[in-house]
DNA sequence: GCATGATCATGC
DNA sequence: GCATGATCATGC
C-alpha cells in the first residue's frame, strides 16, 4: 500500500474513520505506523501527531496540500459543549497564510487558497477542560469538498473582498470581521508580525485565510449535532445573502415605525420594538441573530435610533461581563478583543423626522483594528485594574454610587456602565471593594459611545 | 444637553 | 428566573 503523503482519497477517508472514538494516546499506543517517532513534539499539537501516527507522515510545512497527488488537506480541529448542551467550535480553522505579494495576481480558481484548501479532510475532537490534549477523543470526520459546498459562492465573494483590499493598498486595514465565512485572521505572536504589501508602503499584519469560528460552529452543529432547530434566512431563493438583505431593506425603507407595527400586527411598547420589527421583515420566527446565516457569519443585528438633531441619545450595550472573568483574562486573548475582531454589526437605522421614527436602512460595520488596539485596549486594561485593586466605588451621593470605571468622557470609543435588571442585580467581585467593603457589585458591561458610533451613520443624517 | 446610574419588556 | 437589547431618569 502507498504511504503517507501518497494515500489516495478513499484511503484517507478510511484511515480517518478508523480514528473515530480514539484519543491520541490510544492511537499512539497502537503504533500502526511508527514513522517519524524520533521527532515527536511533546507539545500535544494534535494536528502534527495525527499526521505522524495516524498517517505516517513526516511533519511538513509545504505550501501544497498535505496529501499529494490526492490534493487533500488534513485538518484536526476541536469543538466543545457550551451551556444548554449545545455544541460550538472551539477555534477558527486556520488555513494558509496570505501571501500579500502574490495572491492578488490570481483568480479565485487558480489561487493558492483554492489549490491548498479545495478538499479538506476534517477530523473533529471533543475538547474538554482540564484534560491533556492527548486524552481528547476524535469523534467525527468529514471530507469537505468546497467545490460542492452550498457556501462556495459566499466563500468566493469573501476571498475576492480580501484580495480587493490588497489591491487597494489596504492590507493593513483588513479585519477578520470584513467577510462572512472565509476570514483573514491575524497570524503571529502580536501586532509586530508585519509583512510588506504590494500597493502601499505601510506594513500589514501577517494574516491567514481561515474559516471563522462562527462558521465552524455551524459546521459542527450540522455534522455533529444540534442542527435541526436553526432557522434559515435564505429560503427558496437563489439570491446571495447580501442581495436578499438589500431586497428586504428596499422593501421597507422609508416606512415609519407605526406603519411597520400595523403591517406586522404588533402592538407593544417594548424597548426592543424595533428589533421585533426587523425579525418580521425577514420573516423569521426566532430572533434574526439566531438564524443560520447570521450565526455562520457572526453578524449581530442591532437597532439604533437617530434623533431629529442628528445625534443618538443612547450608547450601544454589550452583554454584562463577569468581574471574575475579566481578571482571569489577558487583553490579547480577552473575550472583548475576540468579539470586536470577529464580529460584524448590522445596524438597522431608525431616524426621527417630525414626530415619527422612520426606517432608513442598514449599515454593516466592524470596529477598525486601530481603535480596538488603542482606545478599547486602554479601557479594558483600566477596567481590569479597577477590579483587581478593589477600587470600584469613588464616592456615594444621594444613595447612588459613583464608580471609577472608565467613563464616556474619558475614552473616545467606549466606556463601562451598569447593565442588569436593577442595581441589586449583581456579580461577585474577586476582590472586595475598598471603600464599601461589598463583595458583589451591580452587573456592568462595555458600551460603545454614542458620539463615536454616530460618525458611521453620516449617510442617514 | 450630556454623562452616568438605573431599569424595563421580552423570550426562553 | 435570568440574560439581553434597549431605553429611561436625574443631577450637574
Amino acid at each position: 500500500m502507498k504511504k503517507g503523503r501518497l494515500y489516495n482519497r478513499q484511503e484517507i477517508e478510511l484511515i480517518s474513520k478508523s480514528a473515530i472514538g480514539k484519543s491520541m494516546n490510544e492511537i499512539m499506543k497502537e503504533e500502526v505506523i511508527p514513522i517519524g517517532k524520533d521527532n515527536v513534539s511533546n507539545k500535544g499539537n494534535l494536528g502534527q501527531l495525527v499526521e505522524q501516527f495516524l498517517f505516517g507522515m513526516e511533519n511538513n510545512s509545504e505550501s501544497e496540500p498535505d496529501f499529494m497527488p490526492a490534493g487533500v488537506e488534513l485538518k484536526v480541529t476541536p469543538y466543545k459543549k457550551i451551556k444548554g448542551g449545545k455544541l460550538s467550535a472551539k477555534e477558527r480553522l486556520v488555513l494558509n497564510i496570505i501571501n500579500y505579494m502574490d495572491e492578488y495576481k490570481n483568480d479565485f480558481e487558480n489561487s493558492h487558497f483554492w489549490f491548498k484548501n479545495k478538499t479538506i479532510q476534517l477530523l473533529w475532537y471533543l475538547w474538554e477542560p482540564n484534560k491533556d490534549n492527548k486524552d481528547l477523543k476524535i469523534t467525527h470526520e468529514k471530507l469537505l469538498e468546497l467545490s460542492e459546498n452550498e457556501d462556495l459562492n459566499q466563500i468566493k465573494e469573501d476571498w475576492e473582498y480580501i484580495i480587493k483590499k490588497i489591491k487597494d493598498g489596504k492590507a493593513h486595514e483588513i479585519s477578520e470581521a470584513d467577510t462572512m465565512y472565509l476570514g483573514a485572521c491575524s497570524k503571529g505572536a502580536n501586532a509586530s508580525s508585519l509583512r510588506p504589501q504590494p500597493f502601499s508602503n505601510i506594513p500589514a499584519m501577517q494574516r491567514a485565510f481561515c474559516f471563522k469560528n462562527s462558521y465552524m460552529t455551524q459546521l459542527v452543529r450540522k455534522y455533529i449535532g444540534d442542527y435541526s432547530d436553526v432557522e434559515k434566512v435564505l429560503k427558496g431563493t437563489t439570491d446571495t445573502f447580501h442581495e436578499y438583505v438589500n431586497n428586504i431593506i428596499n422593501k421597507y425603507k422609508g416606512k415609519t415605525q407605526k406603519e411597520l407595527m400595523q403591517k406586522f400586527n404588533i402592538d407593544s411598547n417594548a424597548k426592543n420594538i424595533n428589533s421585533m420589527l426587523i425579525s418580521r421583515m425577514f420573516l423569521v420566527k426566532s430572533k434574526l441573530a439566531d438564524t443560520e446565516e447570521f450565526q455562520k457569519a457572526n453578524i449581530i443585528p442591532k437597532t439604533i435610533r437617530i434623533e431629529k438633531n442628528g445625534k443618538m441619545k443612547e450608547s450601544i450595550s454589550f452583554p454584562a461581563f463577569k468581574f471574575t472573568d475579566i481578571v482571569k483574562q489577558d487583553w490579547e486573548t480577552s473575550d472583548l478583543r475576540e468579539e470586536l475582531e470577529t464580529t460584524k454589526y448590522m445596524f438597522f437605522v431608525f431616524k426621527k423626522e417630525k414626530e415619527e421614527y422612520i426606517f432608513k436602512g442598514i449599515k454593516l460595520w466592524n470596529m477598525p483594528e486601530m481603535d480596538i488596539e488603542t482606545s478599547v485596549m486602554d479601557m479594558w486594561k483600566k477596567t481590569q485594574d479597577t477590579i483587581l485593586e478593589g477600587n470600584i466605588v469613588r464616592y456615594i451621593k444621594d444613595g447612588k454610587r459613583k464608580t471609577n470605571f472608565v467613563g464616556m468622557s474619558e475614552n473616545k470609543v467606549c466606556h463601562v456602565r451598569p447593565h442588569g435588571r436593577n442595581s441589586k442585580d449583581t456579580f461577585k467581585l474577586p476582590v472586595a471593594d475598598k471603600l464599601t467593603g461589598v463583595t458583589e457589585y451591580t452587573k456592568q458591561c462595555f458600551w460603545i459611545n454614542n458620539n463615536y458610533i454616530i460618525q458611521i451613520f453620516k449617510e442617514f443624517i
